[in-house]
DNA sequence: ATTTTATACCTAAGAAACTTATGTATAAAA
DNA sequence: TTTTATACATAAGTTTCTTAGGTATAAAAT
């Protein structure tokens, strides 16, 4: 695993983060991508996550997993599953409940990013133009 | 332990976090204050803490001394004790290689918020005027 | 043709970082 | 004199990951 992470001149340069800072994220990132693309397979959202995030986030899927294990148990979500030939597919969508959940989370976490910011003393990122 | 988080027409209200966003940020925040405050103690961490978030993120002191035993123990920061009296304070800096952590540490949060932003589509919070 | 890689699901042991509860002791306030 | 605030600490339990393993199909590479 690469965690090769230096400051340069104010730019942001990671190639992963530390899992510490993605955990406790996982719920409400796999909640806002259902909420964007109506319905996703676990496999699906792993790839859209590394995709999204250039490879900077990551999704193992013994996290993953669980997780959707957990938000299904929870009612946050449901699935039906669908064949490809041969080989199954778990398509997951938002529930009522989970439509709520989503944006309280995601809320949550804006907050928490501001408030982040404040106390770590974080200036704007500067758009590479 | 309060949890009340809901969404107001865009606004962000929050009471408290939930455990799993503050977890993985406290050691940055605790090297982040040293840095800009000189020394502190242990108490006093948790007092700056929560005054500065305005009580939404309250450091735990089962969470606080453990990890600054860890910070201590990795080389990241010293300390000193003082008498108040017959009451003791470990006033607690950084060392230098602290200096180093400290900034990939922050550096690597400011790139994390970047890319959550981005995949939560998370919009810049408009300044409250 | 066969091996490797990608797709697609899953669980379980272990680690990390918390919470909750508890303990000790001094100083200030009610 | 009791309660609250200050100031340190540890330990059991919980959550949420990582790491490692398992099963099976489909496509790509050798």
């Amino acid at each position: 695993m690469y965690k090769i992470c230096l400051p340069k001149n104010l730019m942001y340069i990671c190639l992963m983060y530390t899992s510490e800072l993605i955990k406790g994220t996982l719920k409400t990132i796999i909640l806002n991508l259902l909420k964007e693309r109506g319905k996703m397979y676990g496999y699906e959202i792993t790839q859209t996550v590394k995709e999204m995030t250039d490879g900077k986030i990551k999704i193992t899927e013994g996290a993953l997993y669980p997780t959707l294990h957990s938000l299904e148990k929870n009612g946050d979500i449901g699935f039906e599953k669908e064949y490809i030939g041969k080989r199954v597919r778990k398509y997951y969508t938002l529930t009522e409940q989970g439509q709520k959940t989503v944006l309280v989370k995601v809320n949550e976490f804006a907050d928490f990013i501001e408030t982040m910011k404040y106390l770590l003393d974080i200036q704007q990122k500067p758009s590479n133009a």
